[in-house]
DNA sequence: GTCTATAATAAGATAGAC
DNA sequence: GTCTATCTTATTATAGAC
């Protein structure tokens, strides 16, 4: 049996922080749990990350930045402006199958209510994200609205069926907010199209 | 000057946490800083709540119970089907400015994240939380559908909607949160009309 | 019986010495 | 990488005031 190489601790550490913070919660996790479930030493973590608000935005970091791939794919697949727009149910279905643990909600949102007061590293990282989620979303929304206001209007409404379908998972209901969101989702394109 | 008699540590204890847990965080915020804003001992906190925990649940409690009476009232102050189910924006409106402040997000959602292995107590209000959210919203939904599937899509598009509102305040954007819901919500109940 | 004040205990985050 | 020390926080115990 050919034995696999192993990553070195600080990879093992940001591994481990990634599949362990967001399901058992960011402030509910004691730094001996991730230490543990990495194999490494405190050590490691102070010296790689300086604390443990460090290493919550070094992984953050690494979701932001495997979500904005996620979604870039998504949407060069769609074939349409409207298929395009609702991309991003496609994305989190895909995100959460493939690149992350189908456990948890959504890390940005969960270090958001749970590090009020975070370092700017992680402030940081959280308003990337939104950036990121506001201005793609209204860039998409333009072909489908008549004038700028509309676009805005139907952005402001994705983002928030988007969110909708994140924080469903914390709330446990509805059971596959994926489709429910793409089902809203189409409706506020259409009422956008009739109206 | 008449002056104000001042009330039972017991309660002002639950107002400064209903005042103070949702806008720093839950885990957030120490014991201490509760005590401190309500002028009271720590005997007094474990005496009468047993634990942080057991003062979060009481809290809880009485947000559900003023939650409850507020979407009544939109509910009752509506004047058709329609208006019957979007009055949970009215709702939520409403109960933020009235009730609590302004600030924060859900204080449920924010247990949800925060205490994922949630004593009894608090697990308990969170799932009547969400048993009255999808029980009523099914009741309001079906009298806006041609059939009872049809009546639960419409619903669980209502709570992903709500709960995208909710999470939205969180987020920071969009930033007026209700009115986008209630455009979102406007276009799912007319999507089933057409459809 | 309700409340306060204070100290002791235990766990967790952080830091540095080795 | 181990070990130890410090700081914060939740919790409990003790003793006393109204």
């Amino acid at each position: 049996m050919t034995e696999a190489r192993r990553p070195p601790a600080r990879t093992r550490l940001l591994d481990a922080a990634d599949r362990v913070l967001f399901e058992q919660g960011i402030r509910a996790t004691p730094v001996d749990d991730l230490l543990r479930e990495a194999g490494v030493s405190v050590s490691t973590l102070y010296t790689h990350f300086g604390s443990k608000d460090g290493l919550v935005a070094e992984v953050l970091d690494t979701r932001l930045h495997d979500w904005r791939m996620v979604w870039d794919r998504c949407v060069v697949a769609a074939h349409d402006d409207e298929g395009r727009l609702l991309a991003i149910f496609d994305a989190v279905a895909t995100y959460r199958e493939e690149q992350h643990h189908p456990a948890g909600w959504c890390a940005f949102l969960a270090a958001a209510d749970e590090l009020p007061s975070a370092p700017a590293a992680i402030a940081q990282v959280l308003a990337s994200h939104t950036d990121l989620l506001t201005e793609r979303l209204l860039h998409l929304s333009r072909p489908l609205a008549q004038n700028q206001v509309k676009a805005q209007e139907l952005a402001d409404e994705m983002a928030l069926i988007y969110t909708g379908v994140l924080a469903s998972y914390l709330r446990g209901y509805p059971g596959s907010p994926v489709e429910g969101g793409r089902r809203a989702a189409q409706a506020a394109v259409q009422a956008r199209r009739t109206g």
